[in-house]
DNA sequence: GCCAACGTTGGC
DNA sequence: GCCAACGTTGGC
């Protein structure tokens, strides 16, 4: 049973071509636990992940990945000289969790009006007001309607 | 750059 | 354990 999942990133961070020339990577870096529980008890390999490129004009989905590596220890936060540094973090009680995605193919850009103004996608947690969370939950059903909305007509398996 | 929404911190 | 203050996110 594919989960799937919704990870914003700041394309100035991040970005979607990044992910593709570095064929995978780790997600480090969040340091929120709602986000971190839904990483660190939900996600599964090979689940597929909406790639949304958030503070930028439009805020939009770019492209699908996939899951490649479950949850394991944020290294970042035990590393003093990362930005993402957590004190309180330890080899015993890493604190902070991380998965590894890679990217799996291109979506037609999906702006944020664009999902806004599909009704389909209504209670979509992207679209709920105040939503900050960088790692949400997308039904199987809206996850297949922002493919078709991107242009790919079959979802990946 | 503004600011609403929300999470975290820390004094009590 | 409450809650005010503060910090962050992220659309606009």
């Amino acid at each position: 049973m594919t989960g799937y999942w919704l990870m914003k990133s700041e394309p100035h961070v991040y970005p979607w071509e990044q992910l593709k020339e570095d064929k995978s990577t780790h997600w480090d870096g969040v340091r929120n636990y709602q986000a971190r529980n839904i990483m660190r008890d939900q996600m599964k390999e090979g689940d597929l992940v909406l790639f949304y490129h958030s503070n930028c004009k439009p805020p939009h989905v770019a492209g699908i990945a996939k899951v490649c590596r479950e949850a394991y220890p944020d290294f970042t936060a035990q590393d003093s000289s990362s930005k993402y540094f957590d004190p309180k973090a330890s080899p015993d009680n890493p604190r902070w969790m991380m998965v590894d995605i890679e990217p799996v193919c291109d979506l037609n850009p999906i702006g944020l009006p664009e999902l806004k103004s599909n009704g389909d996608l209504e209670g979509m947690p992207l679209l709920q007001r105040g939503q900050r969370l960088s790692v949400q939950p997308v039904s199987a059903e809206h996850f297949r309607i922002v493919c078709e909305m991107g242009n790919l007509s079959e979802i990946p398996s």
